[in-house]
DNA sequence: GCGCTTTCTGAATGCGCTTTCACGCTAGGA
DNA sequence: TCCTAGCGTGAAAGCGCATTCAGAAAGCGC
């Protein structure tokens, strides 16, 4: 990039007149300098613009002060939210976030890990559901033995099977089982569930817990009542529209997102049904948002900004050769307007 | 952060029986190696997984792959926005995105272009409106102008006075002006705004633009009428709420952002006054949630993703010597059903 | 006043890579 | 057959910095 060269510390130790030596030194104050040596280089750096190069530094030994972070989207206020801690968590430990969005494109995944390999991040955040894909598994597998190997720190939030990394888990499985029992306990029994790709471990627990908790109430979910569509707004939307057209056959609508039951509650809407009069509906994640909905939106509550700092937490301490570590983050079924007791109850 | 030594080139070199620079060679394939050689040297590079050293790249003069991206805040769906179409951008012209967020502190954002010139990154995209405020002014200019001096690129989204950059600035007194007249044409005489920090230029254009417009109807908007409060959710249902509480007078409310109209929004809703049966609500950005509020909000929608994809095309045109750039982007007025004529018309 | 330790400074080395530079080799024209 | 291109290769320089090592200056007791 550059077409004059850089201001660099020879250029400020020539001003100030002093060794190369002594004008790193002054600047990082790692040794003692006679305090007028040091004046004058810093001052010769302040007056030249100098700013180290950071790549220099790293190559010469220096920490290095970056951190990855690959989320699927970070428009998805999901990963907006957890994004946010991580800054925060980042900021407070003075390191750089780079941040990429691999907009589910499990190839691009692998090329960013390995793009930060190269800027020898410090460490590498993986935030969001992995793919149950043993392909995938193992391609991803390859490029994080060889960082961790090499001091690299890894952290996850949600569930990787097989990585041997520290991981921060919502709990899924949990919140969605009690999210269950607190519909079944309103007097619903007959339910259906958007669901995300089933690829996705969350999808995949979320659903199983949920299951779980409807079973414990004596209700069981056909599988025919279960539709599965993409991971956004307009996946819900989609999702929604099919199982009215097929001829929707249920009080309570769960989505495994509330991006996705936001775009349910549109296409309820647009159908001419009211929520929650018509069809109960529930999310899972509470986004801000959706206490802005028309109705509020019943939902598990994640603490997505704490996720984030947490995970920040885990890849910033050292835990070399002890034991993968597991956060497990519970969730808190929040009820507002958007569930009530079905009509004939 | 290393603790067992990376493997390096001159590994891989050693391990294909080559030299050092026919192995960088081989792989960079920048000049012709002899087939055999080179399938060695990348048979070895795959057997030992070597990573090239960024940093060494980026210093020995390869050129330098990462643009930082300094916005206000990332969860903010508006910022979301942006950031999406500058991550898809940045995909394509295989760079890499640091994102920084400053949570609106100004001394955040100078820290934060200091540590992108240290690490060289060819780009620098400040996403946001600019603080009106002299002394922030002089302390940017400090850090951006050795940084373009020194051959980097920078661009802004928004308007900043003094800077002399490429900028992508969406219209925003035109919209305002435009959706003004659209309210007015609705018959509304009587309006309230609910307007983020004077001290940033969006707020200061967007507001004098719905003054604009309304003059040309012979509205005037006093003063009274405006109430000042954080460019969050939060802030609008605080200035809605004290609106509220001084005895709202007016048919229509105009938040200088959706984001603020939603909690505007809330604040109404909590009072017992329905939109847009009671008081009309209008919007700015148009960011996604905003058609799935109850009402579907009147706003002026901006082509965020676009806007970040365009402020990354700037910075990564070359643009040596000649003057800087600036895109306008025009805002359309999208009418939903949060604004209806009032009541007695 | 001398020898000794204690500070501080400057020259020099190396981090991992790209890129000249110069050389050895083969191929083609005289 | 010899000489000149032309192609591929390896040795070496250097990117900007932190850091080691050795030496100069300064402080101390005798």
């Amino acid at each position: 990039m550059d077409d004059r060269p850089h201001v660099t510390l020879e250029d400020v130790a020539r001003e100030a007149q002093v060794s190369l030596a002594t004008a790193s030194r002054a600047l990082n104050g790692t040794t003692k300098v006679r305090s007028d040596l040091r004046e004058r280089v810093l001052a010769a750096a302040n007056q030249l613009a100098y700013t180290p190069n950071a790549h220099a530094q790293a190559l010469a030994g220096g920490a290095h002060r970056t951190v990855g972070v690959i989320c699927h989207d970070v428009s998805d206020p999901y990963f907006a939210g957890i994004s946010r801690g991580v800054m925060r968590a980042a900021d407070e430990a003075g390191l750089l976030v780079m941040l990429a969005s691999t907009f589910r494109d499990p190839q691009k995944e692998i090329a960013y890990i390995s793009m930060l390999r190269a800027q020898r991040a410090s460490a590498i955040l993986l935030v969001g559901s992995g793919f149950e894909d043993r392909e995938w598994e193992r391609a991803l597998a390859a490029e994080i033995e060889p960082y961790q190997r090499g001091g690299g720190q890894v952290a996850v939030v949600s569930r990787h099977r097989t990585l041997r990394v520290d991981s921060v888990q919502p709990e899924n499985r949990d919140g969605a089982a009690e999210l269950a029992r607190t519909l079944t306990a309103q007097g619903h029994r007959r339910f259906a569930v958007l669901a995300g790709p089933r690829a996705l471990t969350t999808v995949v627990d979320r659903l199983r817990g949920f299951r779980d908790g409807l079973t414990e109430a004596g209700v069981e979910l056909a599988e025919s009542h279960i539709v599965e569509a993409a991971f956004t707004r307009d996946g819900g939307y989609a999702a929604m529209s099919e199982l009215l057209a097929r001829g929707l056959d249920a009080t309570c609508v769960f989505a495994v997102t509330d991006v996705m039951a936001m775009g349910a509650l549109a296409a309820l809407r647009e159908s001419g049904r009211s929520v929650p009069e018509d069809v109960s509906l529930a999310g899972f994640d509470d986004i801000p948002v959706v206490r802005d909905l028309a109705p509020p939106l019943t939902t598990v509550a994640l603490p997505l900004e704490e996720l984030g700092e947490k995970v920040m937490e885990l890849a910033v301490r050292d835990n070399r050769g002890k034991r993968s570590r597991i956060l497990r983050m519970p969730g808190t079924v929040v009820v507002r307007e958007s569930t009530i007791p079905p009509a004939g109850s």
